[in-house]
RNA sequence: GGGAGCAUAGCUCAGUUGGUUUAGAGCAUCUGCCUUACAAGCAGAGGGUCCGCGGUUCGAGCCCGUGUGCUCCCA
């Protein structure tokens, strides 16, 4: 068969892929071997494959085919994530350019809509995943509004709710104004802005003399105030702690407190307390028992539905319904016109936006549901023990510092969303606000007739649904429907599961509560590793993301390179942990890699047909590979078990280029049209074979599309186990390094005495013991092109002369040589050695190393000294030969 | 404002309990090669005040302090 010039990527994948489907390699059940589980983060369903994605699932796809290929029973779950707060606000956008607004339409017309929009884009994410070679087990594929998987959510709210872990409050929530709902404190972004500080002065009740001017970046929630704050250690204001004065506007007669959280020296060092919009203000209104009063609505404006006890004028009524940005202006100038609005300051703060619609969040009152994290947290100690004590092991550990302070400093999750697409609330309202939570509605009545002791018809479900993390939390858990049916067979197997990889920015979103989770309802942890993945960004180091267009299609980028080489490029950039720059140039990387691979396909393949038999024999090139192969496949074992994956690559990608390509290809390479020993080809093959098995994880449809081509095969390298690695000898491995030594050393003068190559040297080697280089010699002929290798006793005149070790090597060519060069280089190799000898020598006569080193250190110096001493004795020799 | 992390070649990163050849790799660069697998390649080479300063130590890229710069998280 022709091979084709380089790797045609695009024919492959598609037959392999199909080929893996087919033959259920990525299918698991349940049986006797050891399972090696990874739930897969489930992307959003609004989203699309970008290089978040495409890392993120290279790291798992490498991992569960190496567990695969290593023996374990390998699963790997997909699925997606309904993401409430996403998904409604697109299902909202589209429906809005049909003309249609959610507020007319009913619930159940909604979701219908919002089904819908799951039903056609949901799936793409997962479906581009197949494109990348992802050995997922798509029977799994799980879904977290799944009808099993909504009612899990169900079950386990009414049981944290009946555990007393879940509690309906009033309680300062992050409000977006535009989307109405609360925000948890995760989804809100700060921003710097720039805006004012008003400086109001705030007059007596009864002293005339007293007065005090509080600096304030909302003027428009003054009529709120309900005290003064001043720092009790603050001078200027100890003689009017405790007066009262008169809030402008509304008259109302307010406290002058001090609290040693106010700054004194911010603004005036006096602050307004306005517990209804700050979360500062409530939670000294809270400890002053402060009442708070609610000036604005859910929308951001302002509402005087609280202020009846006030009496407010005319002018304040005139306020009701206006934009609280518009209303900032209208109470400053109005403030200022009774003369009480002393000055007004540039000022940079810093505001809170919601991550979805982009409004500034009001902190603001509201009726939510809680999750009491630090009771939660009391009965699952573990949750924090477990990492610290790394039966989860965090990579990188550094991570487990984020996630111990977030455990340590944890508040109160609130789990409630002002939306429809989720799992709906499962708790049931009388018309007087009372209240019974429970799986549904029928179950609802027969606790709510227990509880109040009569029937009520009119019972209303909680409109609100739950946080999407509320769902996800369960993830490794309910994939497997350890809540909707526990202790079956599959979650008893597969639970805990193995790897989770994920991002560092969800660290307490989702696998800080996954741990939770899985302590409160499997009594165990949710997996052994965690791999964090960084960011990616483009080469200049700025995130990607759509407003720079800086990040590209990857599917494009599939097309253009193939997988296996996006594959790699992203991998091979991707240190542990840290965030990658990604830059287009190592796909480049990745694709000419692969054409190195196919290249080496080529030549083996020429020699098929060119085997003379001969028998077995000791050929040094092929038993040194035998074990240079072995020591790498130890070295990525370790490298792997350290999830140093980004490493192993490197480390393979090395060894077959540099170790199987360049040195031992040409060392067994036969002349033109020669023959090759059957020997050396089916070693050749073997060794090949089993390159190709250690990349296979990381590049699965180039290394499956060689194997076999390379011979008739029965089987595929998907799911080829691998064998035992074995020790290397280490005699072998260094010997081979001194072939490769002395090839470059003798290439390398060549290059400078402008040797071509085509032309033939001799060579000859002066050693202690002259038969040191037996065993390579015919190769370090054949690579240096030597028609004669000899050991000499005395030194060569006319020769170019190298050490190598305590050899010396003489090359005589034909040409004149360059001493001028070769003196050059004499000297700066013996500028070097005298220099490093220098080091050596300051350490051993320093009496106090010779005392207090280990005494292996000091003869490692002591063998330091004298194989120094012994090169600079040689270079002079040889320079003092060349001045001749 | 509080906390965490990072700083090593032009770029991206390794560098293990402080001692293993006066610091390593890949990419990029330079030189020479269209050598019958591969120019998307081959053979070589050059490139560093380990961010600054101070300290501990016989010995510091590594430990401690401090300054500077960057990144992230939380308010």
């Amino acid at each position: 068969m022709e091979l084709s010039k380089n790797f045609e990527p695009q024919s492959v994948e598609e037959k392999w892929y199909n080929h893996w489907l087919e033959k259920k390699y990525f299918n698991s059940i349940p049986d006797e071997r050891d399972a090696y589980t990874i739930v897969m983060p489930p992307p959003n369903v609004t989203g699309v494959l970008h290089m978040g994605h495409c890392l993120n699932n290279t790291i798992q796809d490498i991992l569960i085919r190496r567990a695969r290929m290593m023996g374990k029973n390998a699963c790997w779950v997909p699925g997606t994530d309904h993401a409430s707060i996403a998904t409604e606000a697109k299902v909202v956008a589209m429906l809005r350019e049909k003309g249609i607004s959610k507020s007319s339409l009913s619930r159940e017309a909604f979701l219908e809509h919002a089904w819908e929009w799951k039903e056609k884009y949901g799936g793409i994410i997962l479906q581009q995943l197949k494109r990348l070679g992802c050995s997922l087990d798509w029977d799994r594929t799980s879904f977290t509004m799944d009808k099993d998987y909504y009612e899990s959510v169900i079950k386990v709210f009414v049981d944290l709710y009946n555990k007393g872990l879940i509690y309906r409050g009033k309680r300062m929530v992050n409000w977006d104004p535009v989307g109405l709902t609360a925000l948890s404190d995760e989804e809100v972004i700060f921003k710097e802005v720039d805006s004012k500080l008003y400086y109001v002065k705030y007059l007596s009740a009864n002293d005339s003399d007293v007065s005090i001017t509080v600096a304030t970046t909302r003027p428009e929630t003054i009529i709120g105030d309900v005290a003064i704050c001043v720092n009790p250690n603050d001078e200027r204001y100890q003689s009017i702690i405790g007066k009262e004065v008169i809030v402008p506007m509304i008259n109302r007669k307010i406290k002058i407190i001090a609290d040693e959280y106010v700054d004194p020296s911010f603004g005036t060092g006096a602050l307004k307390i306005t517990p209804a919009h700050d979360k500062n203000d409530n939670a000294i209104g809270l400890k002053h028992q402060l009442k708070s009063i609610d000036t604005l609505d859910a929308a951001g404006k302002f509402t005087d539905i609280e202020l009846n006890e006030d009496n407010p004028s005319q002018q304040i009524l005139s306020y009701v319904g206006m934009d609280r940005f518009a209303l900032r202006k209208k109470i400053a100038e109005d403030i200022s016109s009774i003369g009480q609005l002393e000055k007004t300051e540039s000022y940079k703060g810093q505001v809170g936006t919601s991550e979805r619609t982009g409004a500034i969040i009001e902190n603001r009152l509201s009726l939510q549901w809680f999750l009491n994290m630090e009771g939660f947290m009391k009965k699952n100690p573990s949750t924090l023990e477990s990492v610290l004590n790394d039966t989860i092991q965090f990579h990188p550990s550094k991570t487990k510092n984020t996630y111990s302070h977030w455990l340590e400093n944890i508040k109160d999750w609130c789990i409630s969303r002002q939306l429809w697409w989720g799992q709906r609330i499962p708790a049931w309202y009388d018309e007087n606000g009372n209240f019974v939570v429970a799986e549904n509605e029928t179950i609802a009545r027969s606790i709510y007739k227990k509880t109040f002791g009569s029937e009520n018809t009119t019972l209303k479900q909680d409109e609100d649904c739950l946080d999407t993390w509320f769902s996800s939390w369960l993830w490794p858990i309910e994939v497997f429907k350890g809540i909707s049916n526990p202790n079956n067979k599959e979650i008893d197997y597969y639970y805990p599961t193995s790897t989770l990889v994920t991002g560092q920015d969800i660290i307490f979103f989702w696998v800080a509560r996954m741990i939770m989770a899985g302590f409160e309802y499997k009594g165990n942890i949710p997996f052994r590793d965690v791999y964090f993945t960084g960011m990616v960004r483009d080469k200049l180091g700025r995130k990607m993301s759509k407003q720079l267009g800086n990040s590209p299609d990857l599917l494009k980028l599939i097309e253009q390179y193939g997988a296996d080489a996006t594959r790699f490029g992203i991998m091979i950039a991707s240190p542990a942990g840290n965030d990658i720059l990604f830059d287009e140039g190592s796909l480049e990387q990745g694709r000419n890699f692969n054409n190195k691979l196919w290249n080496a396909l080529k030549l083996v393949k020429m020699w098929e047909s060119r085997q003379e038999n001969t028998t077995a024999e000791n050929n040094f090139a092929v038993n040194w590979f035998e074990h240079r192969l072995r020591e790498v496949s130890m070295e990525v074992d370790e490298l792997m078990r350290q999830f140093r994956i980004s490493e192993a690559l490197k480390t393979i990608y090395s060894l077959i280029w540099d170790d199987f390509c360049s040195w031992y290809l040409e060392w067994i390479k036969p002349g033109f049209e020669q023959p090759i020993s059957t020997y050396v080809f089916q070693k050749t093959i073997d060794a090949f074979t089993e390159l190709l098995q250690m990349l296979h994880p990381f590049m699965p449809f180039i290394t499956e599309e060689i194997y076999h081509l390379l011979s008739e095969r029965k089987d595929d390298l998907c799911n080829k186990q691998f064998t035992k690695s074995q020790e290397p000898e280490p005699d072998i491995l260094i010997t081979g390094q001194v072939l490769k030594t002395a090839i470059t050393a003798i290439r390398d003068i060549r290059n400078k005495q402008q040797i071509k190559p085509k032309e033939p040297i001799e060579l000859y080697i002066q050693s202690a013991e002259s038969s040191t280089h037996n065993e390579i010699q015919s190769l370090l002929a054949k690579q240096i092109n030597a028609e004669k290798i000899s050991y000499t006793e005395a030194t060569i005149p006319g020769a170019v002369t190298t050490l190598i070790g305590k050899d010396k090597f003489y090359i005589v060519a034909k040409n004149e040589i360059n001493t001028t060069n070769q003196i050059e280089d004499l000297q700066k190799e013996l500028d070097y050695f005298k220099g490093f000898l220098q080091t050596v020598m300051k350490k051993l006569s320093n009496e106090k190393f010779v005392q207090n080193a280990r005494p292996e250190v000091i003869a490692l110096e002591q063998k330091k000294k004298s194989d120094a001493e012994a090169k600079i004795k040689a270079i002079e020799e040889s320079i003092s030969l060349i001045d001749k």
